[in-house]
DNA sequence: TGCCAGGCCCTCTTTAGGGCCTT
């Protein structure tokens, strides 16, 4: 792809935006020409205590969380940082949700598509045991960048990840332009039939 | 009172249920 992605990962104070709950760290990674060309993280203050399984999920403690900043002076960061880029997250719809959440509760709106590396691995590691994570980074031989369930390890390694999927379009299938439109349509293509699909998608 | 996420995806399906993924 030609255009600037921006590979997202939150760590938030549980499963449910719509539930209150708040993300306490980003981290984002941009990836242009097939390269990480820049990254951004923060700690985010949610406004209360995280309770203690999210401390040990993520390694964040309430007392980090003090000293951070609060998402008023995150998110506009943020929002510089991903603007005019093609957005890719693990499980899209929950980071898309706090984003989309956070940047409205101060005045902005994402604009750009979002992609999902998650359902893309589903349709090309068939094979794989699961689609977590952390079992991909293993399965496609991705290096382990930092510590799982931090933002910007895991935006990191859904960045190495994402180019290591293209990559595989174009090995195995010998797709030479890889733009948004053929990436949608694979995110929606039956998992079943994306393999014949893609067959018949190689470029001449 | 009692519940507590939600969307995708498969299948023993579509008048439904349950596993997977994210924190």
């Amino acid at each position: 792809m030609q255009e600037r992605i921006v590979v997202l990962d939150f760590e938030t104070t549980g499963l449910s935006a719509a539930g209150g709950d708040r993300a306490i760290e980003v981290g984002a990674v941009a990836l242009e020409n097939g390269k990480i060309t820049d990254k951004y993280q923060n700690l985010i203050q949610p406004g209360f205590k995280v309770d203690s399984f999210i401390e040990h999920y993520t390694g964040i403690t309430n007392h980090m969380l003090d000293q951070a900043p609060q998402a008023d002076e995150v998110f506009p960061e943020l929002y510089r940082f991903i603007d005019g880029s093609v957005m890719v997250a693990h499980n899209a719809g929950f980071d898309r949700k706090f984003l989309d959440m956070e940047l409205d509760q101060l005045g902005y709106t994402r604009q750009q598509p979002f992609l999902c590396s998650l359902r893309i691995a589903r349709r090309l590691y068939q094979n794989a045991p699961n689609h977590k994570l952390g079992t991909l980074v293993k399965y496609a031989k991705v290096p382990v960048t930092g510590t799982f369930h931090r933002a910007l390890a895991d935006a990191e390694m859904t960045a190495l990840l994402w180019l290591e999927m293209m990559n595989l379009l174009r090995r195995r299938y010998q797709i030479t332009e890889i733009g948004l439109h053929l990436l949608l349509q694979l995110e929606k293509k039956a998992i079943k039939q994306t393999d014949g699909w893609l067959r018949e998608t190689q470029s001449p």
